[in-house]
Order: structure tokens, then sequence, then C-alpha cells
DNA sequence: GTTTAGCACTCGAAGAGTAGGAGTGCTAAT
DNA sequence: ATTAGCACTCCTACTCTTCGAGTGCTAAAC
């Protein structure tokens, strides 16, 4: 009575009872009633305060019913709760750090395999599917550009970015262009390119780099424009999944219509992509860059991840240049868990490559 | 009586009583009783006359009965038979062979993306997991090598093959070693084994390219051993798999166990790669390179690929470099339209690789 | 000898009915 | 505010039954 309503803030009570509900929930996957309730956890009180309790925590929304006589099941808003204010999220086995570290292997030359190492890893640990970003390298700069002839009319233009990143890319370019004229423009355009990151380059700022006249003006904006579709490839975003059918192998995915569903989804890795990436960007005008996005259920923009929870967190190549590593899973997950092995991988990621360096 | 018994010939009958089971049960999916028989082909004879065919066929173990009461269905060997010398295969008609045509993509730059997108064509349209296996590069040769510095103790390996082929790779190497250096070992590289064959570059010849006494031998040689290990991985066999969630929308899997198992074994690629590098292997030592390999259920031996089926051609890079395309779909297929389309995804693939040269 | 009609039998799929039980909400007493 | 008690709900699992497609066999017909 007394209360606010707005802001309806749970007292001690209720929250033990929603983190009992979670907890339950998650590790015996049936919804749970106030007799199991009492009978596994220590409330001083019985089924029937118990009961009270619950209903109100269903008028509020942080649990439901799947049917009238049933126990009860956390929502996406107790879901939400218990992750932002219930739980609690403890450290890693030293066994299961070891057995992440072991499975990150080290003995790769190129950061992309590490990272794919490090999904590998994560996925095999949670039991879900899990997936990395490719480093967003817009702010990397370049260090090298070369555009060497592999044939007449064709060249691989080679770029070295600040954070250790190396990226090629086939291009056509004009029959008759001659080995010379070629390296002219090569050293031209990486001169002038040096040092600018890749999301100030434009096309113009290609095209300008390049002041030798001797080249014919047609067959050198031909190349120029090569090179500067090749610069932007290599600033695209990449995903990488891993492990999609294990989803299988949990029961919240049993019916095989959500699992379609799922993995449909998920076959569009390119629209993945641009939703954690999306995320990512949300995450980065809140100044929460450091830290775990969390998306539960329907939280998730995407269709068909409805009963799915999306836990990412950030790896860094350098200081500008980072990427996401995270799982997707179903919401009925153990959260803390979770998120401390991906702590943990992000973290021994993070060691391994700056070793590689 | 009369009859040969070890390579009994099916007699005329019993070959179009086989056509029309497989037919019928691929198309619907139930076991084929003799009455359906005799309603939906024409068979100028009655139920019963069909019903001791049948017994006959399963005897020989064409079909099989998947309980007392129920209708028959293939074998594997009945496929099998279906397949070698029942079928025909037709043309595909004009509009599917339009799809395949606006679907690969030949706005590309490398074969690489190509390839995949081929891959990705076939899935869509045969509705099967399809894959493709990286062509081949042993026979193929260098005609470029390049070691280019990256940051002091990195380079970049860039070799361009006969087949048009670009492949790098980071390797670790003395932080010492100055860019005169490397470009001298660069060029002793790339001039000893310009035009030999992949396969036939063994660490020794490597090794032996470099005569400059110049170089401190240990710096050297670990250079050498490492273009060695970039050469070696430009020949290993990628496989691309593609649609693996389209399995789940066939009613063949809809049994939740086999779609697991399935997808379990798909996800290790190298084990697929494995095999149909196998199979290849095999065909071509009895001359069959040109043709198709199909693997038939049990024919198949890769657990979890009993109920499955696997399709494959060969596409050219050039004369001595091919790769596989194919599928992976449920025994229960059409197999007359599925090579067709497997057949024109080849052709097709080839004569872009062609254009794209 | 081959084909066919007829028939008894098998066995899975589908539906109906039933019992059980976990859980709920409400009321009235503590 | 808490609790015991109770009527009620509704899902789950199980059994029982029916239905029908399909079979193999036998004996007659061609």
């Amino acid at each position: 009575m007394g209360k606010g309503r707005r802001v309806m803030q749970l007292d001690d009570r209720k929250k033990q009872v929603l983190h009992a509900i979670v907890d339950d929930y998650v590790s015996t996957n049936e919804p749970v009633g106030s007799k199991a309730l009492i009978e596994r956890y220590d409330f001083r009180v019985s089924s029937a305060t118990l009961r009270n309790e619950m209903a109100e925590l269903e008028k509020l929304g942080y649990i439901e019913k799947p049917h009238t006589s049933a126990g009860r099941i956390p929502s996406d808003r107790g879901y939400r709760e218990y992750v932002d204010s219930l739980m609690t999220v403890d450290q890693l086995s030293p066994e299961e750090q070891l057995a992440i570290q072991a499975n990150i292997d080290e003995s790769v030359d190129e950061v992309t395999d590490l990272i794919k190492n490090a999904t590998q890893t994560l996925s095999k640990q949670t039991g879900f599917v899990s997936l990395a970003m490719s480093p967003r390298l817009r702010k990397s700069f370049l260090t090298q550009l070369k555009i060497l002839m592999i044939e007449p009319g064709k060249a691989l233009v080679v770029m070295v970015l600040s954070a250790g990143v190396v990226k090629d890319k086939v291009v056509r370019i004009p029959n008759f262009i001659t080995d010379e004229q070629m390296f002219k423009i090569s050293s031209a355009v990486e001169k002038h390119l040096t040092g600018k990151p890749l999301d100030e380059i434009t096309l113009v700022t290609v095209e300008t780099s390049v002041t030798d006249t001797e080249i014919p003006n047609p067959l050198l904006k031909q190349v120029l424009y090569e090179a500067y579709t090749a610069i932007k490839q290599a600033d695209e975003l990449n995903i990488y999944l891993e492990g999609e059918h294990r989803m299988l192998e949990l029961p919240d995915f049993a019916s095989l219509g959500r699992a379609r569903e799922l993995l449909g989804t998920l076959s569009d890795s390119s629209m993945v992509a641009g939703y954690v990436n999306e995320m990512q960007g949300c995450a980065e005008e809140k100044g929460q860059e450091d830290t775990y996005m969390i998306r539960i259920g329907q939280e998730i923009a995407l269709e068909g991840l409805e009963d799915c929870s999306f836990i990412t967190a950030t790896y860094n190549l350098s200081d500008s240049v980072s990427g996401n590593i995270g799982i997707i899973g179903p919401k009925r997950m153990e959260y803390s868990k979770v998120i401390s092995q991906i702590d943990f991988v992000k973290k021994t990621l993070n060691e391994k490559i700056k070793k590689l360096k």
C-alpha cells in the first residue's frame, strides 16, 4: 500500500523467491511449484506463503505459468532481474580454467586462427553456439599496402594494418599495365595512405594519392578504384559461428520446430553479424564497452531467437580495435557460470593475442 | 530355376516394379504396398502377382519391410540398382537452368568465392546440404612466391599458383632479419621453386634453394622452414559445407536423434573432407574421374550418415587441378533430378571459372 | 506354369477414456 | 502476516480399442 508503484522494488523475500525459482528451473527444466521450493530451499515459511509471494511475482511480470495448474517459470523480465541484481558471478574452478587454456592453441600464426580457436573452445565448454566477430578495423590504420601483379589482368592488394592483421584481395586490373607502372602506383598509394585509419579512407583519398602523370588516366583510375574496394573489404565485418549442432542436444530445443527456426536464422550469418554489431553500437553509446552485452529472449530482435539468450564480451586486438566473442544459448541457462566462462575465454584470448605480437 | 544364381539379373517386370517402388516411395515417403502400385502405375497384372514379385525382390535384397504389415521401401541395394541401371537422367528445365545461372554470381574476383556461390546455389536448389572441396593443388605449380616483411618478427608468404589461385600465410621469422636479406631469400626461393608442382616440393627442395652465404645459417634455415610450411599449407584440403539447417526441414530427419547425429558428424568438417578425398582417390584409381561419385546409405563410411546419400561431381580449375562439388541428402531423394542439378551447377561453375581467367 | 481371387492374420497409427498427481487460489483460522 | 485445508484445474501417461493397409498362403482359373 505504502509502496511506490512505478518503480516497484522487490523486497528481500521476493528476491530470494525469484532467485530460487530461476535456479531451480534452470537445473531441473521443470516449472517450479511452491512445494518443490519449500523442499529444496530452506525458506522459513509455509508453501501457502510462498504461493502468495509467487502470485505477486507473477502479477509483477517476473514469472509466469505455462498453464493453469503448473508451477512457475521465469519470464524474460525475471531472468533480467536475476542477471542484473540477483546472481553472483564467481570464478571458474582451476580445472575449468586449465581446460580452457589448454584448448586455446597458441601455436598459430594469425590472430584469426586464435579467435577461431577461442570460439570453438567456448562452444565446447558451454555446450551452446558460440560466435566471434572479426575485429572492427575501421579505427586501425594502414602500415603497409602493396599491389602485386599476379598475371596479366590480375593483381593482389596486400594490406597490413596497425592491429597486426593482414588482409588481401585479388582484384582485376587492365591487362596491359606493366610491372613498373604498378610498382609506382603501389608505392605512391602506400606512401599516401600509411597511417590513415581505414574509416577515413575514401575513394577520393585513394584517387588523389597518385600524382604521377605518366600513366594513362583511365588505367590509373581503375586500379585505384580496385585498391579502394580492397581497402573497404578489409573493413568488412565477419562473423564466425561454431557449434550449431550442439543446440539439438538441449532439451529446450527438443521440438523440431524451434530448432529449425533457430538454425535457420543462424545460417544467415551476415544477419547475425549485423545484429551483434548494432548491439555493440548501443553499448558503446552508453559507455559500457568493457562489460558484457546480455540480451534475453524477446530482447533479441532476431526471428527464431525468442527462446534464446545472447551474451557477448569484447576482446581487444589493440587499444582502439576490438571484436566480440560470446554465445547464443537457451534462455534457461546458468547465467553466472556461462558469464564466467565467457569472461575467462576472453581474458585468455586477450593474453594470447598479446603474446602473438 | 534355369536362371543364374550368382549374378541374378532382374527380369524386365521386376525392374519395372522396383522402379515404381522407388519412385513412389521417394515422392510419398510412405512404404509402398501392392495395391498402391496397381492404382498409380499401370501394371497389367493383379495385386497378387505384384505381391509375388515383391516377395522375390525382397528375397533378393532390393526392398525391405519396415514391419511385418507395412508396404516395402527400397533397400540400399535397391537404390543402387535404381541409380545404376533403372533411372534416366534428363535435362533441367530452362527455368531451373536459369535460376541456377542467375544465382551463381560471377561478379567476384576470386575462384574461391565463385565456388562458395555455386555451393550455396546447389543447397538452395536441392534443399539439401551441399559441399565443395577446395581444389586439390598438389599438381599445380608455383608461378610466384614472395616473402614480404610485415613487422619485425613477422612476414607474409604470398604464393601464386598455376591454377590462378593465390594463397598466403603469415609466418614468424627471426626479429633481426633485414629487409634486404629477406628480399634476397625471397628471390632465390622464388627462382628455385617456380614451375615446380607443389607435391614435389619438400623441405630439402626449399632449403637448397638459397645459396647465398652472407646470411647466418640458423636464421636462413628458420625462414626457409617457415616458407616450407606456408607452401604445404597451401596444399591443404579445405571443405565448405552449406545449408546444414535445411536437413531439419526434411521428414527423413524429423526424429531429433537422426538429425543430431547427422549434424554432429557434419560439424567435423575435416573428417568429411578426408572422406570425400578418399572417395575421389578411389574413383581416380578406377579411372572414373569425370563422372559422379554416388554413395548410398551404408556405403558411406561416416557415422551418422547411414540414412544419407552422397553425390559429388568434379569441377576443374585447370587440366590437372580439380575439386569436388556435391550434396549430402537423405537416401530417399529424387536421384535423377538431383544429379542433373549437380551436373548443371558443375558445368556452370566450370564455365564461370574459365571466364574469370 | 503363371496368374488371380479370396481370406485369415499381423501390426502400427490414431483416438478415447481414465487415473494420478502436481499445483493453484481461496477461505478461514491462527 | 502467515498458515492449514480444500476444492478445482489441467497436463501426463497409460491402457484399450478400433481401423485399415498390407501381407502371405491356398486353391482355383487361365
